[in-house]
DNA sequence: GGAGCAATGCTCTAATTGAGCATTAGCCGT
DNA sequence: ACGGCTAATGCTCAATTAGAGCATTGCTCC
């Protein structure tokens, strides 16, 4: 296993940048998407700015990270956190580091160009502990069109696919380069558009699409050009700062598919739940397609719960038993987590 | 779903660092773990550096990136990497974002603290391109106890598990915050002690207990007081310059989830091979374990391959068709991939 | 010409998954 | 106190998928 030259002294290799022209430096944003689920709703701690460009003035909770301060980036993300709404959060995971130039809202090159780490943050909203700054609000005022709870969302056909079409039907500006996948397999692909399916786990796809088609607000912000075509374009959504409903695609992303193999939603549950309020969670997150008797065959085999011995009463029917989350199923297997199909309901 | 106090006016939020002392600056690194499959071996592009402190001189490539030069994170990458070895590579995923101090063998305080963003290459060596700078090595090298393709690796047995559940018999330095886990289920989970499983995946997990553990020769160059009890440990596998080699854990870790899910394996093949070819490549990746019928009949039956009609006779023993990734499956399917269980052989 | 070695085709069984039926047990209004 | 309502819970059944192994085929090499 011996390839290509072998050299004893390998020939220098640069490591300074390419060009050396005193550049502004780079800062790091940290962003954190905090998401629980209240009601059967899914909610994200939104903080509110001042309005820039678009009029966007939702914002995640977010700040620079300083090392000199923060010994790690998940320390310093937690410390913005609570300076920013005061909230503790318990289970975080790192999603994507964003740096693309322009999509922080910065046409100009003044100002050190901004790298964006995103990170997802699991809580528990106990009628107790709202006592914050900031906002909790449904994540789908974001993304109408991945609430498919009532059904396929209207937003879908009325507005969006007419005009992905029309997008797709145009050839693209320039050559991309590489394999070049059609508009039309993007839109099969991410939108289920002839024949293909709706995959709940492509919020990132889908948005990114959206984004590049001109359809988002945020894009029409980072590309003025855009706006020449600016017919009402209808409610896509709440717009956000900087690149940030990017990172909430990529944390709802990143949830939708975690949860299937990782115990994460135990997470956003109170210590002592019923199977149902179990798959209402869930379902909050996927979207609504589960088997009762199934989901609570799959969550029990898999010992992902265990009885606490207590009942609930007032659920509308017969009582329920109340189960904790075993947490020694981590220790048993692999890879634990609710293993729900995309089926159908 | 209004929580909280939905103030018209917010109070002020903070966003500049929480104490300003001139910082010196944050520095980005783009580090690329470029993996190929070269005869059954899994193989990976190593740039040799000068010696460092603990005399690891082997490094990914790797460069700061200047976002003035290169408009995304990605187009920096690509340019490092030509600019170190001469290779273009084609198919590259984000890892993660490493930015603990002290892991970037900066035990000083002077230059920019350093944040690496790891990236996943993956690419084919056919034996016309290899006219490059730069080596292939095995990534064994790095993670003896990773290989499991001949068995159970000796250093499990005779090294590592030893020293391993001496440390877990001791107490932790300091209370660990949060939900403590115990060194022994940590062992377990990772390592399959006391009746766990072993999980190929869970790369990472076991190189960051080993580094926590203060087995691995990084952890000695950060922490030097660990070096006090320096025993010498025989061969866990050849270190790396700064946290290269975490990187490449994370590489390992995410290359093994997701075959599994995404027709990645397919970056590492030639456009023609033999079903038999396709595992091989597989089980160079995840370890040896697959069943030759079945395998085939899970490829097949998945779309994931077509025949190209012709046939590779050399093969020692009947002749085998050859087959091309059919590209049409990501249309169809929402998650392709190798769908193999972690079973046995 | 026969042995050796993979490639390939099939079968069988055990698990897992998807759906639905039936029964049970509190709550609520009358 | 009672019947209706709503869920919770227990089971069954068929369809699919996954795990293992047997049998044959068709080149290459001696």
């Amino acid at each position: 296993m011996k390839h290509a030259l072998d050299i004893a002294k390998p020939p220098a290799v640069r490591r300074d940048p390419l060009t050396r022209n005193e550049s502004p430096g780079v800062e790091i944003g940290l962003n954190a998407a905090i998401v629980a689920v209240h009601k059967d709703e899914p909610v994200l701690l939104i903080v509110r700015e001042d309005q820039d460009a678009i009029g966007a003035s939702d914002s995640l909770p977010y700040g620079p990270f300083s090392p000199l301060e923060h010994r790690t980036l998940e320390i310093g993300l937690r410390a913005w956190v609570r300076e920013q709404t005061g909230i503790d959060f318990g289970y975080v995971e790192q999603l994507y580091t964003f740096g693309d130039r322009g999509r922080h809202a910065q046409v100009d090159d003044r100002g050190p160009h901004v790298v964006s780490i995103g990170y997802l943050a699991l809580t528990h909203i106990d009628d107790g502990n709202d006592h914050h700054r900031g906002t909790w609000r449904s994540w789908y005022q974001y993304f109408p069109w991945e609430d498919w709870r009532r059904g396929r969302p209207a937003v879908l056909d009325d507005i969006l696919l007419p005009r992905l079409s029309a997008w797709a039907a145009q050839p693209p500006l320039r050559p991309v380069p590489g394999r070049p996948v059609r508009r039309e397999d993007r839109l099969r692909m991410y939108f289920g558009t002839d024949g293909g399916a709706w995959d709940e786990e492509k919020v990132l796809d889908r948005y990114e699409l959206l984004y590049e088609a001109g359809l988002i607000d945020e894009a029409r912000r980072d590309r003025p050009e855009l706006s020449v075509m600016d017919t009402p374009i209808g409610d896509l959504g709440t717009a956000m700062i900087y690149d940030h409903r990017r990172i909430l695609a990529t944390a709802m992303s990143r949830i939708r598919a975690k949860i299937k193999y990782r115990p994460v939603i135990f997470e956003l549950m109170p210590p002592d739940f019923t199977l149902f309020e179990l798959q209402k969670t869930v379902e909050a997150i996927l979207g609504p397609h589960l088997h009762k008797q199934n989901f609570r065959r799959l969550v029990e085999s898999a010992g992902l719960v265990e009885p606490t011995g207590e009942m609930k009463t007032r659920t509308g029917g017969r009582p329920a038993k109340l189960f904790r989350f075993r947490r020694e199923v981590l220790l048993e297997r692999p890879a634990p987590g609710v293993r729900v199909k995309p089926g159908r309901a």
